[in-house]
DNA sequence: CCTAGTGTTATATTTTACTAGTACACTATA
DNA sequence: TATAGTGTACTAGTAAAATATAACACTAGG
């Protein structure tokens, strides 16, 4: 996995694990790789792994049971507010960063369309 | 200034005198701070200052004199590049997010109007 | 009971960002 | 020429993130 070295490991690997269950990769109450799987396949220390789990039990959003796994949680609605919350997030960066650019609403917006109908034409 | 303290503060500070220029706070051939004094403003000291505009002259958007100061670049296709640059950046940026959140694309403009329309209720 | 697979914790080490402090180099001007 | 204001460079120290490595605790299954 690629990681913007301007921002720390555990944190990317949160927000990655997020997404997944936010995409249904990682289902409610499904579980998660081990620890050491995780390590391997993210080629990331266990200690590293560790830190960004501990955050995410401690969000509520997985639950350990040791000597069997990690665990996402079963209230969905935890799950939905987690990606109500991140959408949020998301927009009103890229709009305070736009804006600071001195963009308007209005620019924002098309600009957005344009990119999103340029980015159409390639084929990914 | 406040920071973000998942990113280095070099590169928040790099950030922050880029929209100096673009919305013309910082013009071109301008005088930047002192180092010292933006060290000061900015509750940061003069080697990390000295950092972010290391990288802005490496990049072309200021020179420096000594003895002097540091001066934006005249040339205002820089500014004009580095703006688009940043917008591009930042639109890609957030569109990857939103659709790694599962988001359509009509869902992603949807979103966006709708937080831009709900914010405008607010008053700053 | 033993073993493989799992989460958890701890120590030591390296790297990067940041800070503090100092000194040096150049410019303008009184 | 002296001085204040500027950029530049260097050394030393601190803190956070990440690594390598090892040990410990629990579970399930043969």
């Amino acid at each position: 996995m690629k990681f913007d070295d301007k921002v720390p490991i555990y944190y990317q690997i949160k927000n990655y694990l997020y997404h997944e269950m936010i995409t249904g990769q990682l289902k409610p109450g499904g579980k998660l790789p081990a620890v050491r799987q995780l390590a391997v396949d993210l080629t990331v220390n266990v200690n590293t792994v560790q830190r960004a789990l501990g955050e995410m039990m401690t969000a509520g959003i997985i639950t350990s049971q040791r000597g069997k796994g990690n665990f996402v949680t079963t209230e969905t609605t935890r799950i939905t507010q987690l990606k109500e919350k991140l959408v949020m997030e998301e927009l009103e960066r890229a709009y305070e960063q736009l804006h600071a650019l001195n963009l308007t609403d209005d620019e924002i917006i098309v600009g957005l369309k344009q990119y999103i109908a340029q980015r159409g034409q390639r084929n990914d």
